[in-house]
DNA sequence: GTGGTCTAGACCACG
DNA sequence: GTGGTCTAGACCACG
């Protein structure tokens, strides 16, 4: 009944495994692939499907409910929340300010081109967003675009 | 002699404390304003003035060392290297596309449109490179920038 | 024939259903509308509008009996009881503290004053006990009131 | 040199163990008996003290942290936070009515009467707030008043 | 069967 | 020495 979500965890990446788990959910949830209110997997079946602690996922869901992005509900299960994002523009610009120029002192740091840059992230984009948002993308930009993505 | 490099630590902001200082250094060696081969301010100097303790530097120039971009030498200080990348395109690609992926849900999860992001990414390029590297910055996208930058 | 309870459940709020429903009937008992003696609709009843599973129905029924607030009669249904409250005034004060404490705390985390919380709770007594207890609120307080309430 | 926090567990209460640090911290903090920015005693001292497990006290941290009354600072400490608080003056108030209603239901349930509510409620608020505060009660609302508080 | 709490204990990251 | 993560596993609460 629930979606069955393909997580990939990499134990060596030294990112932890909640936080794995949490960025791709929201990966899916951003995505589309998981709609507002539908189940997600138990914590039981996740625990088991990834091979990690149940209390890992746990971890995960809280942070995630603690974000907006899931619901728990006992004996129920775990489900998407409606993404209302209160958040003001100005903090939500503050945010992304601070994760693009993270993108861009590594891109100087191993040589990537501007251009370069920004068609990886196009690429992210269109990938994430899919056929749904693409009227969005301006006509300029699309030229950098490498048609669409997964 | 070597550069005093301006370093705002903030002890409240959860990110921990030797990472603010690389990515602050990454940061200004991106930019040029800390030139290839420049000699970086001593261990105890930065201790100093950034009141942490040297330690904490001290783990900061290792990881940057691991990194590629600060050269140690012996009894004479740290300095800048030549950021020549071994990294191959494919390895530099992936590694951006990490970055990308995470601004482009994040962007989703906040409700920011596409064009926004491709803006705020056309920013910090802009404001991290400067003039220098204008030509590599093409036309069409020019138009998003904000001039110049730090 | 036993009054038409209107309850609202709300599967988003994070409180169980079983005490949303027990909240509801304190709320009816405690203002009057439901009167001593009074029968309630039956447990299938209640079951099928409000849409919860039946036992979620007797779970709150049975609550409400250790409570002392409603009586169950074996193939009668379920009734209200006479609220003698054999609880002493030192119990009764160290639980009303309890909860009193709490709003206090919250109240001071979230920046309100004092005068605001009395007009508060001074707002809900008069919203639950109407014009029926009216000379129990010193005059005093009146002036803070609404007017009555539910 | 952290403040030495009493802080009373009742196993029986039916509050989970993380809830009732978290409360009993919050009152210190509503309180004033810790200030701004002073340590909390670390978790495994806590966890010691209180005899129990130091991830239960991470619990009660970590939730405190995203109430944003708490501060984890790695190989730090735990210190209390500037206490901000962004939130509405209606989405407070519809907080404190939430409690407020439950305590007129726990009162009327017991028999109390609207004049005993309110002195319990300024009992607690003065022993809260203690001298600090006093001027923000209103002078018809200090004649029910016990005088002050702990 | 679902999520929620808690323990006992290991190992890592930060300073 | 501080907090952060994770495991293995028990027992409870909700429906």
């Amino acid at each position: 009944m629930a979606a069955t979500l393909h997580i990939q965890i990499d134990p060596h990446s030294g990112i932890p495994v909640y936080r794995q788990i949490m960025d791709q959910i929201k990966y899916y949830v951003a995505s589309g692939a998981i709609r507002e209110g539908a189940q997600l997997p138990s914590i039981r079946e996740l625990a088991q499907s990834l091979t990690v602690n149940p209390t890992t996922i746990v971890k995960a869901f809280n942070e995630l409910v603690h974000e907006g992005v899931v619901e728990l509900r006992q004996g129920k299960g775990a489900f998407v929340m409606a993404h209302a994002s209160g958040i003001s523009a100005e903090d939500r610009d503050r945010a992304l300010h601070r994760i693009a120029r993270q993108l861009a002192v590594e891109a100087a740091q191993m040589g990537a081109t501007p251009k370069r840059v920004m068609e990886i992230v196009d690429d992210e984009l269109t990938s994430l967003l899919g056929e749904r948002h693409e009227p969005m993308l301006p006509m300029k930009l699309r030229v950098f675009g490498k048609g669409n993505g997964a």
